[in-house]
DNA sequence: CTGTTAGCGCATTCAT
DNA sequence: ATGAATGCGCTAACAG
């Protein structure tokens, strides 16, 4: 009895079981249960009957085997615990879903070693496409060149990779930092400082062009003291305000890479009893779903999360859809809005 | 399922490329891909190199197809833009990935049809097990119950379904809410009302249990009017609220099913003028990320979020590797603890 | 309309 | 230590 069940255990329904059942060949029920046309209706309707009383469920693998595809895209995000890459990640979906794609998600965490761990889970999978964002410490791109090589199209999305050439959606980071900044400037801010993300990332490159960029035009000294990088570890932003304060000459504004920084930085000066936006004013990026609960409420550039999501997933079909010789490269840039409240 | 695999097939490298180019048998190359002992060191270092150079990744379907196995565990949660179920996740992940098994994730978006069209990726992918928290939606439990009959594990985390025989990992939630209204009670509050979930999730009738069982225990008299079920669609908690201020009685204090909620009762007592805790205080469920940092900071009933995934996917990893005749169906209940901020 | 045959990429038995 | 053959479950020519 035991080794019966063992035995049930392993054996699945298959459609052979159906086509011996019903005494016809199992290319008939294959035919009846994908819908061909050229099978006789009361055979159709016998097959269906029966595979239904059965249990049976169609086993994708084998047909994914066949077709060599899986109708997958996977995407790969380095972080999630804020509102920026699932809102991303639900954009995507509605798209993929629309096109008749199933969406995998892969957490890298910011390593890049499990970032490479994810893209072998893709390749394993047999993902038809990949969307991903990379991690802070991506620095090396061979993981993601094999999935060129091997004709699956990629598309970047917010971190983007300089070096390859492949499609990316981002948003006019530049003329985001660039309106932040300016902002404050028109707000009567003077000494305006940034506290921007890892050097590395292309994003940061670009808020951080856009800093420079407002200050100039405003004739605004710049000071390298004031724009600092870090980590994206919100343990060590107090460290940075801390410098920021201890300067002889301090800033009257922060402009932080994200609101998370953002809303950090806001709880040490609040800490310190400076008055926000009097002393000093905060501005964030990104609009998390935070930012407008906490007080003073977070001034902060919008971005269009959830298109970022659906434009990098149609760009991907798209690119599953061509050959590879076809293959387009296009960046789309999607602007950003600033969103005025009390911190500024 | 529609076909919507197109056919244009992108050539993959397979042992095959890698036997002819090596002048031996395929046989080989898998035995020297798998690490078989019976394999010439020199032929498998031989192999083991031009794979590398040629990119080569083994087919998870074909070997899917073969093993009825993936080394694959699914998770499927109903949201993501909250802390709640990201955190779970990479609870769950931290232990799948210690175990070397692979995590794919679905959202179902809340959507019924969505969980349904998730559980096929995940068949599809052939995944070892599954972790879920089903949507608000779900009362049909045909798609999961499939799963029990091939053999695949599953375990429900918070939200769980009520009829299946399977592992969960709760929180006390009756136990959490009870202290919850406890607490107000013992602030002087009178008129606790509770703004809960759906009526059919598990999770919200325990939390109901447990906020009658509070009342009783402090002999307050039992209002059904203070007790409203709603669709977690926050842009409906406006009118909820709006309810409880209509009353005759009016409530002093309102607990509501998780923070997203109780953080926009603030919003709409906010602009209301009314100040909390003093005419109402406000009580969520979950410690979200934002709660502390909102004001007042808000009072809430802490859950071990990661420690429910960690639990659960080493639940699952359990039922894998037992024989399906051995399934245990224990149900993990982990216990809360209120977090008093000033909303109370 | 339906049956036959041939794989999809791989692991695995059985040979040698 | 290696090769040949078999088959996982299914679809898709190619016959009738």
């Amino acid at each position: 009895m035991k080794d019966y069940f063992c035995d049930m255990k392993k054996h699945q329904i298959t459609i052979v079981d159906i086509a011996q059942k019903l005494g016809i060949s199992k290319s008939t029920v294959s035919r009846a249960l994908t819908g061909h046309p050229s099978v006789h209706q009361q055979t159709r309707e016998r097959v269906l009957k029966l595979a239904e009383e059965m249990d049976y469920e169609r086993n994708m693998l084998s047909i994914g085997l066949i077709k060599n595809s899986s109708l997958t895209i996977g995407i790969i995000v380095p972080e999630f615990t804020r509102s920026f890459f699932p809102k991303v990640i639900i954009g995507a979906q509605e798209k993929a879903k629309a096109a008749g794609y199933n969406l995998i998600i892969c957490h890298s965490e910011e390593s890049y070693e499990t970032e490479v761990a994810n893209t072998k889970v893709m390749l394993l999978h047999q993902v038809d496409g990949l969307l991903i964002s990379i991690t802070k410490e991506t620095t090396n791109f061979e993981h993601l060149k094999v999935f060129q090589r091997k004709g699956i199209p990629i598309v970047f999305f917010n971190r983007v990779c300089e070096e390859m050439v492949v499609p990316k959606v981002i948003v006019d980071d530049e003329e985001g930092a660039f309106s932040a900044v300016q902002h404050l400037i028109k707000r009567g801010k003077k000494r305006v400082a940034f506290l921007n993300g890892p050097a590395n990332l292309h994003v940061c490159k670009k808020r951080g062009e856009g800093y420079k960029n407002a200050l100039q035009r405003n004739k605004l000294q710049w000071d390298e003291q004031l724009l600092r990088h870090y980590d994206l570890d919100l343990n060590t932003v107090e460290e940075h305000v801390n410098f920021f304060l201890g300067l002889q000459d301090k800033p009257d504004a922060i402009f932080a890479i994200n609101d998370p920084t953002a809303i950090e930085v806001m709880r040490v000066l609040k800490k310190k009893q400076i008055r926000i936006p009097e002393d000093i004013a905060v501005v964030g990026f990104s609009n998390d779903m935070v930012s407008s609960l906490i007080e003073p409420g977070l001034t902060t550039v919008e971005q269009p999360v959830a298109e970022i999501g659906r434009v990098a997933a149609q760009l991907l079909l798209d690119q599953i859809k061509r050959n590879i010789e076809d293959w387009k490269a296009q960046t789309v840039i999607l602007k950003t809005k600033l969103i005025q409240r009390d911190s500024s």
